[in-house]
DNA sequence: CCATCAACCTATATCTTTGCAAAGGGCAGT
DNA sequence: ACTGCCCTTTGCAAAGATATAGGTTGATGG
């Protein structure tokens, strides 16, 4: 039952040569002869040998271990987002150890302690904040920390996100153009900046057409609560025509009430624009209009953050923001001066 | 820029005892008196202190890190289960150092052995394969490994499964029952065991009904090639009257192809079931009637056999399988015999 | 007064990387 | 042919942060 582990030495042994070369071989830097290495490389495939991460980590400081924090997988924003994570991270030879971790601040905050614990190369927070104590310790322990999808105030921590007010901006206006009257707006949860900017673009864009919000009401990312309020909005004598729900996830649960509670059809009586542009949006039972956060470039934006901080010198704080394209599908009604052709990429 | 590293000797010496009473206060077996244990936890707070999990695992040999390899999160099957299993595993002190890696075996057999380099006290491999070898490498090292969704003809793993032979039998019978008679099947990757199984119940199901598959196409577990097998199957002039489809993220693909190409309606036109209730199964759009896998149940199988065979010294290999229970909603005809309340848990 | 026991410390073990020094070999200059 | 030099290869030993076996101390109880 005790299980033996394979070390170097064994290799060593096996290989007729000293423990410090089988270390020479299996890292990177080291100088070896070619019989060295052709003996040490027959020993340890016989053997079965292969180097014991930890115990390297110990000794270079290193672990190539990032810990990624995320609230929840059900939008599927994040497991895209965590999919794509993982593979460039693989690819660069860095591992993921997930966290999943409700909003709450003081849970986030015990996450973050464990994930310290395993001596984690950097730590990327997938729309979920954590405190600025937190952070200065990571920032003591030079550990790299990269918001995704989410900004906040604190100083040290890096981030990625696409351009939330424009995008809301740019819903409005189009909302306005395609004539619509009575605009109304469903809030994901208040707490997060993907909110706020979106609604302060979104909010702006009506005003600068001199038009404000017929209505709004609070769905906190969640499809329960985006359910009730669009049957608040929509239920009412004095409904909308148009309606942004502020991702897509809220928006399918928005959608369905409109159509098979309500018996409304989108976008004839109610125009529904989302904000994502996850899967299902692209699906024909949806076909929903939206504006894409393009996961791809972000993700990649932020992996080259995350590893020029770990690997190279550098210290300044980089808020990368990424242009999201606008995404036109019949969830919306035409408008004559847009161009309508090819929204599949 | 040097980061300085906050180990039990600084504690130790800030606290005055030395550095074995600091282990002992912070492992669970050592034995320390109040004032040491005080003086102990009120250094390490002042100097932040907490323990190096990769060298604690280095000498006890347990790193309290799970592999988990997934091959993809685009089925909202798999983000589910990644939620809860990570949910459940860091109840108990575990953590999830996950994996991304297509069905090919040879991948698989490199993250494997990516995973064991990090000395990980246990594997979950869900839907996924892995070769004989590695596995057979993973019981000398005397590491579990738990199937999740997928079982084997490895001996030395466990796994986890639904009743698929079961589900695709009942489903059968089902359709049977409702009066169908032209039932077409698209499958899911043929290399998969759920594939296998549930096709096998379904043909055993229609033959004790003296039935045969009326028409039968591979969809590969993939929208694309789902919908691709929609259209061949049902633009035919002897199209089917019922379709079941071997899991729900291509039964969604199928029906919008069904629908919205076709013009066809469900259930009248065409009768479908899918097969695992992921969420967007209770999506009113789509409302379909399903087996449901069930999430929570197989991860607490798959958690707690995976940890009594590393606390433990169980030794014997452990198949669970869990049972489903059939959703019925409104892709299919109602059945006058069966019960139809209450289908939501 | 001796046995017992908890509390504590010292020393060692875990497995690897890496600085340092020694050794080996090739090559040029005499 | 021999010496000196340099470069590569190689082994030794320390370091990295912790757990733990084993021994020592002091106190307690009978």
């Amino acid at each position: 039952m005790k299980t033996e582990r394979i070390t170097s030495i064994d290799v060593a042994r096996e290989a007729g040569v000293s423990q410090s070369a089988v270390s020479r071989v299996f890292s990177d830097g080291g100088s070896a002869s070619a019989s060295t290495v052709r003996k040490v490389q027959e020993a340890a495939i016989k053997l079965g040998y292969r180097p014991n991460v930890l115990a390297r980590s110990l000794i270079t400081g290193k672990s190539r271990i990032i810990g990624v924090i995320v609230a929840y997988l059900e939008n599927q924003f994040y497991p895209e987002t965590l999919e794509k994570l993982s593979h460039k991270l693989q690819e660069q030879g860095y591992h993921v150890l997930v966290f999943l971790a409700s909003n709450s601040k003081s849970e986030i905050d015990d996450v973050v302690r464990e994930i310290l614990d395993y001596q984690v190369d950097g730590i990327i927070v997938a729309s979920a904040s954590l405190s600025s104590s937190l952070s200065a310790r990571c920032q003591r322990a030079n550990i790299p920390i990269v918001m995704f999808n989410r900004v906040d105030d604190i100083a040290s921590a890096h981030s990625v996100t696409s351009d939330n007010y424009k995008g809301g901006f740019e819903i409005a206006e189009y909302l306005v153009k395609c004539g619509h009257q009575k605009i109304s707006y469903i809030a994901g949860w208040e707490g997060a900046s993907t909110q706020r900017d979106r609604e302060g673009g979104f909010l702006d864009g009506l005003a600068k057409h001199k038009r404000k919000l017929h209505s709004r009401a609070v769905g906190n990312y969640n499809q329960n609560e985006a359910a009730d309020a669009a049957r608040t909005i929509c239920a009412s004598d004095d409904r909308p025509d148009a309606l942004f729900v502020c991702n897509d996830h809220m928006a399918f649960a928005a959608m369905d009430v409109i159509r098979f509670e309500l018996g409304l059809s989108i976008p004839d009586d109610i125009a529904i624009i989302g904000y994502d542009d996850v899967p299902p949006a692209g699906w024909p039972s949806y076909d929903l209009t939206t504006m894409r956060q393009p996961t791809n470039k972000m993700v990649e934006a932020c992996v080259t953050t995350l590893i020029r901080h770990i690997e190279g010198s550098h210290s300044d704080t980089v808020n990368t923001v990424i242009e999201s394209p606008f995404i036109i599908r019949n969830s919306t009604r035409k408008h004559p001066d847009l161009n309508h052709a090819s929204n599949e990429e």
